[in-house]
RNA sequence: GGGUCGCUAGCUCAACUGGUAGAGCACCGGGCUUUUAACCCGUUGGUUCAGGGUUCAAGUCCCUGGCGACCCA
C-alpha cells in the first residue's frame, strides 16, 4: 500500500507547516508524523491535553502493595495510574506497555477481550513518549510481571518528539546537559543523582535545624565583593543606575546576623563566581554556611564532619564510596593536621610564615614554585600547599591552620599570630569545606579588608573590596563566633561518586546553542 | 591558554589506502492473545557541524571557524 503511506505523509507536512517556525528541524518527519495524529484528534472534537486526571495510585505504591502475587493472578483491585509510555510491544490482540511515573514503572497489559477494538486500535497508535491516564485491574502476567489490565485509558499529553533509542538511550553529554529533560527521562543515573542531590540538601536542613540554626536569606545583589577570593559577576540596577555584584559567597551578611543576635544560622544557596568551568568548576553553585556564636574553628570540625556523615549515612551506610581512581572512606574521625605538618611530611621541609621571606623565595624557587613578588612568608606558604600538596590528599581531611596572610577574614590562632584558626576539609584533592574562628576585633577586621582593597587596586581581580558596613556591624559587637562553607554540589559529587560538577548540577551553565 | 579526541538519519553507531552514505532502534504499513530491548515482513527518512581548498571524484585529505569531551598549565 505505497500510495496509502505516500497520503498519510502529504496531509502530515499541511497542518505542521506554520507551527514549525519557531522549533529546530530535529526529527522532521517524525514530528509531523505525531502533529498530525494531534490534528486528527483535534478533527474528532478531542482534545490531546487535556486539563487534569485523577490518579488513585503510583506505579511504585502498586509494586509495594502487590509485591509476590503470584504469576497469572487477577485481583480485584481497581487503579488509575498517569504516566510516560516508555515501550510498546503490539502483539496483535495483546498489547505490552512500560509506564513511567516518578517513582517506578508498570506495565499495562491491553487484551483484546477486555477493550473494545477502537480502543485497542487507538493505544497501538500510541507513541513512545505520550503521558497517558490509564484505569484497570492489578494482575500478573503468566511470567509473573506485574501490571495493570487496563480497560480505557486517556491520552493527557501527547509527545511531539520522539524518545532517544529504548535501549542505548542518551550519551551525548553535551545534550544531556542541554536537555535534562530527556535526559531524566532515559537515564536511571541522572535521575539517581538528582534525587540524592534534593534528599542531601533536605537532610542537611534537618540536622541543622536539629542543631538550633535558623535558615535565612541573604542578597545576592551586593554592592561590595568579599567573603571569598574570586572574580564577581557585575551586573547593573537600572532604577538605582548602580552597577552591583552578584555575590561569590554567603559570609558577610550571615555574620551580621549574628551581630543581630540570630546566633546560629545558615543559608543555602547559590553563589557565583566569574571563572572558568571545569570538571570541579561550575560558574554558578550552590553553598552552605553556617554561623554559630561561641564557637570556635573546632567546634565547626565537629559540626561539619557529624553534618557529612549524617547527610551521607544514607546513601553511603558504609560511608565508602568509588569516586574515579579512588575508593573514598568517610568513617569518623577524619584526618586532622596542620598545613606545616602536610608540608613537612611531604617535602621534608619546615615551613612557616616566621620564616624571613628572602629564605621561603629560595625554598620556592627550589621547588619550582611560582610567586609574585609582594606576597609574604604565609603566602608563600600557602602557594607550595596549594601547587604540591592538596591534590594529593585523597581521604578526607581538615587541613588547620592556615596563614593570616591570606585569611583576612579569620581569627589569629590562639598560639601563632601569624597562623588563622581555620581550616579546610580536603577530599579527592578539592576543598570540600573552609571554616574559621572568625574575627571578630573591628579595628583587626579593618586593617585585613584595607590590605585586600590595595591588593585589588594594584591589579587583583580576585580580592575583595572594604565592607565598610560590615566593619560598622562589628562595631556593635560580634560575639566569638565559628563559621563554616561546605560546598554543595562537591559534597553530592562524592556520595554519589560523580566526577563531575556538571553531572550534579541540573542545568550546568553552558554555551548558548546555536538557533536556539 | 596548550594538547589530544569527537561531531554521519530522531537515538546509538558503521562506512579500508578518496570511488553511488549504511545498520539496529524509532517512525509508517502488514502479521501475531503472555510480551519484557518482543518477534517476522515491507517502506520512509541524510546540508555527513559550518565555510573554503586540493581532486575526475571528499564523510574520508588540507585550511579556517563552531560546539563538546578528556588531559595539561
Amino acid at each position: 500500500m505505497p500510495n496509502e503511506t505516500t497520503n498519510a505523509k502529504d496531509a502530515s507536512r499541511e497542518p505542521t507547516a506554520p507551527s514549525d517556525q519557531d522549533v529546530d528541524n530535529e526529527g522532521e518527519n517524525q514530528r509531523s508524523t505525531r502533529l498530525a495524529k494531534v490534528q486528527a484528534l483535534r478533527a474528532e472534537g478531542r482534545n490531546p491535553y487535556p486539563v487534569r486526571y485523577e490518579r488513585t495510585h503510583t506505579a511504585g505504591g502498586i509494586r509495594a502493595s502487590h509485591e509476590g502475587l503470584a504469576p497469572g493472578s487477577e485481583t480485584e483491585d481497581r487503579v488509575r495510574v498517569v504516566g510516560r509510555l516508555m515501550l510498546l510491544r503490539r502483539q496483535g490482540k495483546l498489547s505490552f506497555a512500560t509506564l513511567a511515573d516518578r517513582d517506578g514503572q508498570i506495565q499495562l497489559f491491553v487484551s483484546a477481550g477486555k477493550v473494545d477494538k477502537s480502543t485497542h486500535d487507538e493505544f497501538d497508535h500510541l507513541d513512545r513518549g505520550d503521558w497517558i491516564g490509564v484505569e484497570g485491574i492489578v494482575m500478573t502476567t503468566r511470567r509473573g510481571e506485574l501490571s495493570i489490565a487496563i480497560d480505557q485509558f486517556t491520552l493527557l499529553a501527547k509527545a511531539i518528539r520522539p524518545l532517544p533509542d529504548k535501549w542505548h538511550g542518551l550519551t551525548d553529554i553535551d545534550t544531556r546537559f542541554r536537555q535534562r529533560y530527556v535526559d531524566l527521562v532515559v537515564n536511571d543515573e541522572a535521575k539517581r543523582v538528582a534525587l540524592i542531590r534534593i534528599q542531601t540538601i533536605a537532610r542537611i536542613r534537618r540536622f541543622l535545624e536539629g542543631r538550633d540554626f535558623l535558615e535565612v536569606e541573604g542578597p545576592v545583589l551586593q554592592t561590595t565583593q568579599g567573603g571569598a577570593t574570586a572574580r564577581p559577576f557585575v551586573t547593573h540596577h537600572n532604577a538605582l543606575n548602580l552597577d552591583m555584584y552578584l555575590r561569590i559567597a554567603l559570609e558577610l551578611h550571615l555574620k551580621r546576623l549574628i551581630v543581630g543576635g540570630l546566633d546560629r544560622v545558615y543559608e543555602i544557596g547559590r553563589v557565583f563566581r566569574n571563572e572558568g568551568t571545569d570538571t570541579t568548576h561550575n560558574p554558578e553553585f550552590t553553598m552552605l554556611e553556617a554561623y554559630q556564636a561561641l564557637g570556635d574553628y573546632n567546634d565547626m570540625m565537629e559540626l561539619t564532619e557529624s553534618l557529612i556523615v549524617a547527610a551521607a549515612t544514607p546513601v553511603l551506610p558504609d560511608l565508602k564510596v568509588k569516586y574515579g581512581d579512588h575508593d573514598l572512606d568517610f568513617t569518623p574521625p577524619f584526618r586532622r593536621a596542620t598545613m606545616s605538618t602536610l608540608i613537612e611530611e611531604e617535602l621534608g621541609v619546615h615551613l612557616d610564615p616566621s620564616l624571613p621571606v628572602d629564605e621561603v623565595r629560595a625554598l620556592l624557587d627550589g621547588l619550582q614554585v611560582e610567586y609574585e613578588d609582594d606576597w609574604g612568608s604565609g603566602r608563600l606558604m600557602n602557594a607550595v600547599y596549594d601547587d604540591l600538596l592538596q591534590y594529593k590528599i585523597i581521604q578526607p581531611t581538615f587541613v588547620l591552620d592556615h596563614p593570616r596572610e591570606c585569611s583576612p577574614l579569620a581569627r589569629a590562632h590562639r598560639d601563632d599570630p601569624l597562623l588563622a584558626e581555620r581550616f579546610e576539609l580536603v577530599v579527592a584533592g578539592h576543598e570540600l569545606a573552609n571554616a574559621y574562628s572568625e574575627l571578630n576585633d573591628p579595628v583587626d577586621q579593618l586593617v585585613q579588608f584595607e590590605a585586600e582593597a590595595s591588593a585589588k587596586a594594584g591589579g587583583d581581580l580576585e580580592a575583595g573590596d572594604v565592607d565598610l558596613d560590615y566593619v560598622r556591624a562589628l562595631e556593635y559587637g560580634m560575639p566569638p563566633t565559628g563559621g563554616v562553607g561546605i560546598g554543595i554540589d562537591r559534597l553530592v559529587m562524592y556520595l554519589t561518586g560523580t566526577p563531575s560538577i556538571r553531572e550534579v548540577i541540573l542545568f550546568p551553565t553552558l554555551r548558548p546553542e546555536p538557533g536556539m
